[in-house]
DNA sequence: AGTGAAATGACCATAAT
DNA sequence: ATTATGGTCATTTCACT
């Protein structure tokens, strides 16, 4: 690892109506953005650069509707560790790291250790992963499977 | 609302690789598009249109560092609904929609009924949050929070 | 290919410290 | 005065026809 990020950046409006705007439609030219914030292009091209820089916008993401794509099935699992030592945790962390279905993955405080967001094409696909895949990974010593019913409020970023 | 989405459209190898492409850099211009993916601007472009347009692609967002907005503490509240009449259900869901600090929410199988993202300042802004304006609406039964930790693995997009 | 727009960078203006 | 930040313009690059 190379770059150390500094973080002297203390955000001002400006910025915010930047990643504010961002965080609405991410494909935005300067030149929409720099109007939509009122600004001249130049110095919010400045500013853009900056906030990327400063890893504040750290990327951009085409949103996909997942259906799409053949995604049928969303859901959560609240696994629990086997207590074992940090190697074996490393080696867990590794193998779920790699799999597709695992789309992300937290530590978490309180009763289950790792939330585990996964997708799959159906239910038979989601329950062959889990049973096959997951769960006959060393140091798991209980999971549970909770699906996505709705969406109720989608994802549209952080406040800012 | 006005459109309805058609769906007919099936997705080969040429549309995923454009969706792995913006999924991983959503600003990606068109001309850098097309040459990853090996093809002419033109009929890239027109693929792209169309995967607007047909709603496989619903948007485009900035990923942004929640810390550096000042929002050091990210949860999952998992909240139980008390048994009420839709209407209350109903009630609920929009006040939960309504506040910044939540994230994203989803109606859920199994021990909880909604998986509520949420995100706060610090622990002190949390409990607050929790207490004074989530706890209080009627109709939830039950609530417990768990916090993020560390994220082992970040949400990179589905699988294409 | 060619047209028009957008990004980029040099330079100046201005305001706050 | 100096630093930080916005505006203007000229040039290059790029997107779309």
């Amino acid at each position: 690892m190379t770059g150390t990020s500094k973080a002297p950046s203390r955000l001002d409006e400006t910025d915010r109506r930047i990643l504010r705007a961002l965080q609405r439609n991410g494909r935005l030219t300067n030149a929409a953005l720099a109007e939509e914030i009122g600004m001249a292009p130049s110095p919010c091209l400045r500013r853009l650069k900056a906030l990327e820089e400063d890893g504040v916008i750290s990327g951009y993401r085409a949103l996909i509707d997942r259906r799409q794509l053949g995604h049928g099935v969303e859901a959560y699992a609240f696994v629990k560790l086997a207590q074992s030592d940090p190697d074996w945790r490393t080696r867990l962390i590794e193998k779920l790291k790699a799999f597709d279905e695992v789309i992300s993955c937290q530590a978490m405080t309180g009763e289950c250790d790792l939330l585990v967001h996964i997708v799959a094409d159906d239910i038979e696909a989601y329950g062959e992963f889990a049973m096959q895949r997951l769960l006959t990974l060393p140091g798991i010593a209980d999971m549970r499977s909770s699906f996505v019913l709705a969406t109720i409020k989608p994802d549209r970023g952080w406040p800012v």
